[in-house]
RNA sequence: GGAGUCUUAGCUCAAUUGGUUAGAGCGCCGCCCUGUCACGGCGGAGGUUGCGGGUUCGAGCCCCGUAGACUCCGCCA
């Protein structure tokens, strides 16, 4: 038996009166009692089925008994429709099959949920993700990310790139997410970890003179599930030896219009715009700045130098900034009520002293509990910098300057989402941030810590503060591609010799015993030979989400896990028995539910 | 670990200030229907309103607890 001679989004009126055989599923039927239609569906497409019984009655009867997702192989002559009954809606809608023969492979129950309905239930989305795949918006979804890993494998090969594979069974890092660890049975007491990232393997892979690597790599990190966050989730990585950031982020820049090319049909232009960290910080408030729209903060500091109000002034003798942001024509959708919930949040949510605004009401008076403790000159300075104009809304941020950045850049986001400052805007903003900081003092443990990660390039006109030990000074070789606001990927030039690695060791507080415990591999490749190297990796998934256009990661991958870290197909994780445990010399301590 | 929102039929949702027998669309089942394409018509089945407790003459609705889902904070270079 033969199940197809063509697929179900192939024929045209061109193939009128061939012979035809097509298999799939009834995607749905309409039985007009006499004649019958059945719409097949596989995945190229639908066509339409007949029976009619004045010339096929034995194969009309049988079509009776057919149901939504029975899976059905149909022998027939294509024809094309009458006339008046085309469908324009179809590929195949000039044409329908003429069945001269059924045979029903496999019957389906009935299904937990309509493929063509919307479906909120995620849960159950889930549990039958099989069902789930088979709607039209999943299934393209899956095709598209296949042609973006298809697209990427294509560029780097065509750039020179090889793709290396490192290993999934891997050491744990000290630094950055949890691991997931895995027992080393063959090694009792001993433990593997499923790599955060193949950082350490695609430096070593340098100095094994690979020259250009690439991988599509699967990343896991046991922290905590966000919308756009999985347990494991995939990478491009990358990285070349003897290169520049240049020249990464312009390798990267060609990927990304590829990407978009191949999936999209879309021209994005090249190069992107370059943002210093710190530039990206007092405009934005974030490292990751949306620059679809302005709500730019301002630095108010120099006019209330001489303020007599007491947050303000306490704030600028103890080094802090003033700043604001103007979110024009907010007035009229900001109530007092709700500007004063606005604090609350600020408050608690991002852990601000406070949220001061200023309201202007349509009178042109000022509404705020602050602004009685500023001057004539205060206020007309304050105007005339943030163009304040009636039906605006001012939000101050008084503190020092990361605080002041973070909480201004939440609301900068917060005002464009309910100003609906984004809607329907088909911008794609992409740009570089650039020259970060290499090094960032971590209050609760009281030492510095990596932005990055250890191994990021000092700026060669940096490193007499390294050594200076002025460490908040540092910037880094490294940068990030972000994509309105969200961020696409990250990466740096390395350091490849072993004297500076050591450096940057003993200014993250690693002592010699520790490096040589942790690290001691990397440090002596790096004495080998190692060439200048460095690279950058992309969150796959995310990039893949942002294309389809939805705003959950869990839709761009066939088998994701919810919130807790459950497959709830599989109902993985799962219970094992003693005897498995013993086997790997562990034993569990979690209390029986 | 914390905060918020949600949970009513197989699915998506409704149910006025707490008030009769908890409704609709789709799906499902039966009958009818020979040109539909979200086919149509008639009829039918289907509910412990997540679970437990409380307030009340009376609770889907109010209160407390609990479970689950989602979103966010922490966390995640």
């Amino acid at each position: 038996m033969k199940y197809r001679t063509h697929h179900c989004g192939a024929l045209r009126p061109s193939d009128a009166g061939s012979e035809v055989t097509l298999s799939g599923w009834v995607d749905s039927r309409r039985d007009h009692g006499g004649v019958i239609f059945i719409d097949l569906r596989d995945r190229e497409g639908i066509t339409q089925i007949v029976f009619r019984p004045e010339e096929y009655p034995a194969v009309a009867g049988q079509s009776h008994g057919l149901r939504s997702e029975d899976v059905i192989t149909v022998t027939g002559k294509v024809a094309p429709r009458l006339e008046g009954t085309t469908n324009s809606k179809l590929e195949t809608g000039g044409i329908e099959i003429i069945a001269t023969q059924l045979t029903v492979l496999n019957k389906s129950d009935v299904l937990p949920f309509q493929l063509d309905a919307k479906v909120a239930n995620e849960d159950l989305r889930l549990e039958y993700r099989y069902l789930d795949l088979r709607r039209p918006q999943m299934a393209r979804n899956l095709r598209l990310r296949h042609r973006v890993t298809k697209a990427t494998r294509d560029y780097f090969d065509e750039q020179g790139f090889l793709e290396v594979e490192t290993p999934i069974l891997s050491n744990p890092t000290p630094e950055g997410a949890r691991d997931f660890l895995v027992p080393a049975r063959l090694t009792p007491g001993s433990f593997y970890a499923l790599p955060q990232a193949p950082q350490q393997y695609k430096q070593l892979l340098q100095v094994a003179g690979v020259e250009k690597y690439f991988q599509i790599a699967r990343c896991f990190r046991d922290e905590d599930l966000r919308a756009e966050r999985q347990l494991e989730f995939t990478q491009v990585d990358v990285e070349a030896s003897f290169t520049t950031e240049l020249e990464i982020q312009t390798l990267v820049e060609g990927l990304l219009a590829r990407i978009f090319r191949e999936s999209k049909g879309i021209e994005i232009p090249t190069p992107f715009p370059r943002m210093p960290y710190r530039e990206a910080m007092d405009r934005f408030g974030s490292d990751k700045p949306d620059t679809r729209f302005g709500l730019e903060i301002v630095e108010l500091s120099d006019i209330f130098a001489a303020s007599e109000f007491k947050v303000f002034r306490s704030v600028l003798d103890g080094g802090g900034v003033i700043r604001a942001l103007n979110a024009k024509g907010a007035a009229e959708k900001f109530s007092k009520e709700q500007l004063k919930k606005w604090e609350e949040w600020a408050k608690t949510e991002l852990g601000a002293k406070g949220l001061a605004y200023i309201k202007t009401s349509p009178t042109g008076e000022w509404e705020s509990p602050i602004v009685k403790f500023f001057s004539e000159a205060e206020k007309n300075a304050l105007a005339e910098r943030l163009n304040l104009e009636t039906g605006d809304v001012l939000f101050f941020g008084a503190d020092q300057w990361q605080g002041v950045c973070d909480v201004l850049g939440r609301v900068r986001l917060r005002c464009a989402e309910l100003l609906g400052l984004t809607e329907g805007s088909g911008a794609l903003n992409f740009l570089w941030v650039v020259d970060f900081p290499l090094l960032a003092f971590a209050a609760e443990e009281n030492k510095w810590v990596a932005v990055h990660h250890p191994f990021t390039r000092p700026k060669a006109e940096d490193l007499s503060l390294l050594d200076a030990g002025e460490f908040a000074k540092v910037r880094a070789v490294a940068y990030d591609v972000v994509l309105n606001g969200v961020e696409l990927g990250g990466g740096s030039i390395r350091i490849h010799e072993r004297e500076l690695q050591a450096r940057m060791f003993e200014a993250l507080g690693i002592g010699a015993e520790e490096q040589q415990e942790k690290f001691g591999h990397l440090l002596r490749a790096f004495s080998f030979g190692a060439p200048p190297h460095g690279g950058l990796a992309l969150g796959m998934d995310r990039i893949i989400m942002l294309i389809a256009g939805t705003d959950s990661i869990r839709d761009v991958i066939a088998f994701p896990k919810n919130n807790r870290g459950q497959d709830l197909l599989t109902h993985s994780p799962v219970t094992v028995d003693f005897k498995q445990l013993r086997e790997l010399h562990i034993q569990s301590t979690a209390k029986k539910g």
